[in-house]
DNA sequence: TCGATATTTGAGTGTTAACTCTAATTTGAA
DNA sequence: TTCAAATTAGAGTTAACACTCAAATATCGA
């Protein structure tokens, strides 16, 4: 994997790989067909990855990696900023969001090392989420911005996933009304 | 499927094929794990079901029936008891509420007859909701209640589904949150 | 241009899945 | 008790899967 060739081969099996896991699921992910989407064969495949797994597992770190943007802001940014950003996400990057939902949220077989790495992330999430709820709220116990951060990330991802059954559903919609809605009554 | 030991049989295999689903997904249940669960051969199987799908539709079916409580209160239950069932659906019926979040929420296969079933079930529970939401806030455009239970909807099985990657995840507290918090903001 | 190394080819391997089939056994209504 | 129908056993079939390998070819630094 080190002449040009190897690496455009690369992306098209990730592209592939990709695409098929957010229309198929795992199931539907078999090596002929990500073969056949990059237009390669089998060895190709087993030249530049040691298996399929590999290949998903590197599909879904690139999903997790495109869900948290700009990690410079971390500290300054809104609640708003945070919910639009996975708005964008999901409406903007429709196959990598349709991975993250499939298999970042719900298990990629039982990998412990990446069960773990999802963990970290939603730690993550929930823990920027909650500094921009506490920044918003100064009065409020860490302890509630950190209750409402993790409902707000879990909601969020439930409207994520209706998108991935129905492709109309309109994601900008119903997350800005959570956030119009939610967390601003009184407790 | 006539007799009491075949009725008997049947039980056991959709109860080996619901733990199955809950615990491993469509991929870990096979034919072998059903039947070695169950205690009994391919032949006993096959016997009882056309297929592997018709055993795992079955238990699909089970999960989406168990969802919308006593229909009989259609029309009078408010919000909160609608929310409150949820989580007891999700509390209390560990392993068909795993199979709901991962089958019913995400697709089971290709199968289109399943897919408008769960359509219209989704359809059913969001006018269900939304009709407890108009009952409380009579001055709300229906355009507005729907749009809010659908909101509601998504973010309840959002809560669902991290509890099926994180088993100590408290559904009641994110479910009430979600409630309380949400849909008593003046939008 | 040369040549070491990367890449591609495509047939092939071993495994496991879903599913079938026939013969043996069990059931329960008459 | 009888016996047709239901049920079970378990070996067998077929197909698809992930993955391998040796030979042919392409790449690119020196």
């Amino acid at each position: 994997m080190r002449y040009k060739a190897g690496l455009e081969t690369r992306d098209k099996i990730l592209e592939a790989t990709r695409s098929l896991v957010a229309d198929a699921g795992l199931d539907g992910t078999t090596i002929k067909a990500i073969c056949d989407e990059a237009g390669i064969l089998p060895g190709s495949f087993y030249n530049l990855f040691d298996s399929k797994e590999e290949a998903v597992l590197a599909v879904v770190r690139q999903a997790i990696d495109a869900v948290d943007p700009d990690p410079d802001h971390q500290g300054t940014d809104t609640l708003a900023d945070l919910v639009e950003a996975y708005i964008a996400f999901v409406t903007t990057q429709g196959d990598l969001a349709r991975v993250y939902i499939r298999l970042a949220l719900s298990g990629v077989g039982d990998n412990e090392e990446f069960k773990s790495r999802v963990m970290r992330h939603h730690q993550g999430r929930v823990s920027r989420f909650s500094s921009a709820i506490g920044r918003e709220h100064p009065e409020m116990a860490e302890a509630e911005t950190d209750r409402r951060a993790e409902t707000l990330v879990s909601a969020l991802n439930g409207i994520a996933l209706h998108r991935v059954m129905d492709h109309d559903f309109d994601v900008a919609v119903h997350a800005r009304g959570l956030l119009t809605d939610a967390l601003t009554g009184v407790s």
